[in-house]
RNA sequence: GCGCCCUUAGCUCAGUUGGAUAGAGCAUCGGUUUUCUAAACCGAGGGUCGUAGGUUCGAAUCCUUCAGGGCGCGCCA
């Protein structure tokens, strides 16, 4: 239940049924918002509905202001209280049998409290890391950041597709394997091996190169062209093997994998140029020489082209190398095509920052093959620093000069990293001090959150009380305190933070939600130390049941979000 | 040269489709424990929201100018 939602109805319906008594003819209600106002003005819902009507219908805002309160206070009973702020918002206050119910409401939605109740089908590609090594922290942001964003569609009730697109096609494949192949007659042959920059150095190849022999004691290595197809599947599945495990210790599981070659092989390329074509968007021609950096491979052969400049980006896209063979990009048009092909309502492509100026090119390729039918929504996660104790952190140089996701899971746990990576908006650079996330402090925020719902736990404990049972208030007054209060507007503005997080795929705000939330807690549980009416439990026994049932509400909340940020809940701490 | 992102307190950052006196954490200073987990809480100081214009009842938020930082600019993947 979303209660802005909900008396925003109710508003909009008692001014339609009185547009006579309030004088206005045509009622436009663009722009109207209800939302939780500062806390300052100790109210449950405000709306700036008066300064939006008074000005499209030029009234005097004080009278229209106090006409509308005494209608709204009349008609809504739910409404206990209206007050007129200077600016014109009206600041309404709940009766507290309405904020009963509201939360019983909740409490019986469960784990959907705050779900969107939305039914689409949603394909959502990301890390898509080359499998031509093991993954790291780079990689590890948007991994995160798209396994939440699908998280938070599912829990919005749609269906989705996390889909890993597997890069082993071209060059880079090769020299990957070839890699292997020395490796392989290094150990076999003692043929030392000679590094050259197109080649793989990491140790990483040896454990590939090792596992094969181990497998396969009996490979015929003479020759690379003879063993190549055998040696290319069985390293890139060795290879592919150890990122599903990297993945999974971050908890992600990816429910397909698209292999680029099958693309290509199974003709899928050709045919979407084919259907581009028959849609004049592709042409043969010339480009002009890249700007900026030279560039020596450059040449002037006329080549495919497909024209995105008609959709927005700054050049058009080369599909064909010198060598007549398919770029990169036009592998990957293809299999846009492929996931245009199954119908999905929408596509999202989460990128590393490096790839930026890839965004434009593929959402006209997508915009182009579907006639626009279908949506791509790009969304990039920009860099990730190392810091330990404020210093910049270098880890062990195993593959290369970055560090490993399975390095860094050996000092931080999946929970961290995950709740971390979060920690900020994916549009800024994010500062991973990973001395930070293992203290437990306030300043670790995954550990703030999580000791809140401990303690909460902790006082259910005591009680012998269920947590998940229904709370009978002991008689039929009910009141609660101010502290109780923010509590619980607090909780009634999660429905909004999961609307926002998911329509912007934002899901750094969950995070900041429940470090807010936890804070109110904290206050509250320390509340009870200054003064005894705070206490929860004074001698072994409830003191007020309706901190119980806040508590319960809060702590449904709590659990809601860490499900969807996929990070654990422990009961004690 | 071009595109995208960023610029908010000493530091790291939030800021809802434009809303009320711009908010957190850290750091600094001062307080709170016979009591449900002090792994916590409370208080104080600290701001020209990069600059200059514009749009309007109202701008950190939208438009334009300029400055500073990051990423990218392949017929690599």
């Amino acid at each position: 239940m979303n209660i802005f939602n909900f008396y925003q109805k109710k508003i909009i319906e008692t001014i339609k049924k009185n547009k006579r008594s309030l004088k206005i003819s045509e009622v436009n209600f663009n722009g109207m918002q209800v939302e939780l106002a500062p806390e300052k003005f100790n109210c449950d819902i405000s709306t700036n509905i008066v300064m939006l009507l008074t000005k499209r219908y030029k009234k005097d805002l004080q009278t229209f202001a106090h006409d509308l309160k005494n209608l709204l206070i009349k008609q809504i009973k739910d409404f206990q209280n209206i007050e007129i702020a200077g600016s014109g918002f009206l600041n309404i206050t709940l009766k507290e049998k309405s904020l009963l119910k509201i939360i019983e409401q909740i409490l019986k939605n469960k784990d959907k409290y705050g779900s969107l109740k939305q039914n689409k089908k949603i394909n959502i590609e990301f890390v898509s890391a080359n499998p031509t090594g093991p993954m790291h922290v780079g990689h590890c942001r948007g991994a995160v950041l798209g396994d939440v964003i699908s998280n938070l569609f599912l829990f919005n009730g749609n269906k989705v597709i996390k889909e890993y697109y597997v890069n082993d096609y071209g060059v880079q494949i090769n020299n990957f394997v070839k890699s292997v192949y020395l490796r392989i007659r290094e150990i076999k042959y003692k043929e030392s091996f000679q590094n050259s920059p197109d080649l793989y150095p990491g140790d990483y190849i040896i454990d590939i190169a090792k596992n094969i022999l181990k497998s396969h004691p009996k490979l015929n290595v003479d020759n690379y062209e003879n063993c190549f197809n055998e040696l290319k599947n069985k390293s890139l599945k060795l290879s592919l093997d150890s990122i599903k495990k990297d993945l999974k210790s971050l908890g992600i599981v990816h429910n397909n994998f698209v292999s680029e070659t099958y693309l290509v092989n199974e003709d899928f390329v050709s045919k979407t140029i084919n259907l581009l074509k028959k849609g004049s968007h592709i042409e043969e021609g010339f480009l002009q020489p890249p700007k900026g950096t030279e560039n020596k491979n450059w040449k002037k052969i006329k080549r495919l082209i497909f024209k995105s400049t008609k959709f927005g980006d700054d050049n058009d896209r080369a599909l064909q190398k010198n060598d007549g063979s398919w770029t990169y990009f036009a592998n990957d048009v293809g299999y846009h095509n492929f996931k245009i092909s199954k119908k999905y309502d929408l596509l999202i492509n989460i990128l590393g920052a490096d790839h930026t100026g890839y965004i434009k090119r593929i959402t006209a390729a997508v915009e182009a093959i579907s006639n626009g039918k279908t949506k791509l929504n790009c969304k990039v996660s920009q860099l990730v620093k190392l810091f330990k104790d404020g210093k910049p952190f270098k880890m062990s140089k195993r593959a290369g000069d970055f560090v490993t996701l399975n390095e860094f899971l050996n000092e931080v746990d999946k929970d961290a990293i995950r709740f971390m990576m979060l920690n900020r908006s994916s549009d800024v650079e994010l500062e991973f001090d990973f001395a930070k996330v293992i203290e437990k402090t306030k300043e670790n925020p995954i550990f703030y959150v999580q000791y809140a719902n401990a303690r909460i736990n902790s006082i259910f404990r005591s009680l012998k009380k269920n947590k998940d049972k229904k709370i009978q208030l002991s008689d039929g007054t009910i009141n609660f305190n101010e502290i109780e209060k923010k509590i619980l507007r607090k909780s009634f503005e999660w429905p909004k933070i999961v609307e926002n997080s998911s329509n912007k795929l934002e899901p750094h705000r969950i995070t900041f939600y429940l470090y807010e939330l936890s804070t109110l807690f904290h206050s509250f549980w320390s509340k009870g130390n200054e003064e005894e009416k705070y206490r929860i439990i004074i001698d072994g026994k409830l003191n007020r049941s309706e901190s119980l049932l806040i508590l319960q509400l809060l702590s449904s909340v709590i659990r809601n979000g860490m499900q969807i940020l996929g990070v654990s809940l422990p009961e004690k701490m």
